[in-house]
RNA sequence: GCGGCCGUAGCUCAGCCAGGUAGAGCACCCGGUUGUGGUCCGGGAUGUCGCGGGUUCAAGUCCCGUCGGUCGCCCCA
């Protein structure tokens, strides 16, 4: 039977969170979720796939995302589908749909989940990979731009990760700003073409702003000298750049300027940021955002502006080191030696339970060496050992398995005797 | 999608170069006299050596293919 025929293994590119790995992952995104509510980002949950249009005129039929990567598929109602490759596009569909722009502006919303794209897997690169994010739409004002910069910035120091903060603003597109930009860059590129790298001669044509981020040394030495995009911006996006930048000075967001940051997805532009850590290997970004103003009218909708962020979070737990231990959620295990007292364990363990107290207890009728055992690997504080002695007289040994102190106490009492 | 490296017990890996019937540490289970974990000591279970084919009397070891992982490119979270 070849691999490929064993029906056990996960797809090519995804893989299982087990214990205690998992327990870790859900965490972070109890904290991410609960750090953006506390700053008015509320949940939204929106399908797993979408009318493959929302992607093509949302993300942009250039990009890579939707160019190569995207799982699309036709459904038995003759449907062009697509497992979602990214979660700002499903968000303002869902908003535009809705009409939750008619209400108060902004509208804040903050998503978890699985999104999907067919790469190369590598470290922090698989093709189901959860995100995390938030959404600001409605409002071109810099105080969004900078509130969710520092969301994002504060909640992945809360996480565990020290990041570096990338700013940059990419204009918007008109001959006076990004246009007139590309324009120049253009030139400038037609100028050197035969001084880059050769496999960078083509994007000179297709995608200028990327050879910025080639790693050819020839076309590196090229782009030290091109004009970059901050001297071309027009008189509006500078502005709010500089809106931007001042407010998250105040707040003391520290941020490096990095005028080469180009983003993947087409619909971004003016403020461009990109979180970055170490230990990820050639995946450095944790995650990244930006505004994007025009993405509702690409869908068809009202004209709304709007910036957010997505953050992967299989890469915040490379980021974050192993290191990080989750509370057990047991408070007490308990150990039963002989029949009578399996009975009586089982009973006290659902009571424990009932009253919102952790409780485990063995279930492989092992030895009382092997059942302490399980106790002291369970993270449980407390053992509560159930023996002929206890049995008959109606009460139960409550050891407190750190200090290794324990006393007698009567059953009844197990409940608030563990209570905290 | 392209190139390099790797794939042996649940985990981390040795064994492969110079083919001869599978190992270590950790983890797991039992025990160290009659009811006490985390330390120590003794014992035990566990592998289609990723998968398929080839060479050979003999393949975990050599060759080819394939799947998967990983690193770099590309792209991005």
């Amino acid at each position: 039977m070849s691999e490929e025929e064993r029906s056990f293994r996960a797809p090519r590119g995804t893989y299982d969170l087990l214990p205690p790995a998992s327990a870790e992952w859900q965490s972070i995104l109890r904290l991410a979720m609960d750090v953006f509510a506390k700053a008015g980002y509320q949940p939204v949950e929106t399908p797993i796939f979408e009318h493959t249009e929302v992607f093509e005129r949302g993300v942009g039929e250039a990009s890579e995302v939707v160019g190569k990567q995207m799982y699309t598929f036709i459904d038995r109602g003759d449907r062009s589908l697509t497992l979602r490759p990214e979660g700002t596009a499903p968000v303002v569909r869902a908003i535009l749909e809705h009409n939750l722009h008619r209400g108060a502006l902004p509208v804040k919303l903050a998503y978890a989940g699985p999104m999907f794209r067919q790469e190369r897997p590598q470290k922090g690169r698989y093709r189901q990979f959860w995100q995390v994010g938030i959404e600001g739409v409605g409002v071109d004002a810099p105080a969004l731009d900078a509130e969710v910069i520092e969301v994002g910035k504060r909640f992945l120091a809360m996480a565990g990760v020290e990041t570096e903060l990338l700013l940059n603003s990419i204009g918007h597109l008109d001959a006076s700003c990004r246009l007139g930009y590309l324009d120049a860059l253009r030139d400038f590129l037609h100028a050197r073409t035969a001084d880059l790298a050769e496999d960078d001669r083509e994007r000179v044509n297709t995608n200028p702003l990327r050879t910025f981020d080639s790693k050819e040394r020839a076309t590196v030495a090229v782009m030290k000298d091109a004009p970059v995009i901050t001297d071309h911006l027009c008189d509006d996006c500078a502005t709010h750049f500089e809106g931007v930048r001042s407010l998250l000075d105040d707040i003391g967001v520290a941020y490096t300027l990095e005028p080469r940051l180009v983003r993947g997805l087409d619909y971004y532009m003016r403020t461009a940021f990109e979180f970055v850590a170490g230990g990820l290997g050639s995946q450095n970004a944790v995650g990244g955002g930006g505004r994007y103003d025009g993405l509702a009218e690409s869908l068809g909708g009202d004209a709304l502006p709007g910036i957010g962020f997505a953050l992967g979070v299989d890469r915040i737990l490379i980021a974050r080191g192993d290191d990080h231990v989750t509370p057990s959620p047991l408070d007490v295990y308990v150990v039963a030696v002989g029949d009578e007292a399996a009975r009586t364990a089982f009973r006290v363990v659902t009571e424990l339970r009932s009253a919102g107290i952790g409780a485990d207890l063995d279930l492989a009728r092992r030895s009382m060496k092997g059942q302490m055992k399980q106790a002291s690997a369970s993270g449980a504080r407390w053992a509560a050992i159930l023996g002929d002695r206890e049995i008959a007289s109606g009460k139960i040994t409550l050891k407190d398995l750190t200090s290794s102190d324990q006393k007698e106490i009567d059953i009844k009492e197990i409940v608030p005797a563990v209570r905290s």
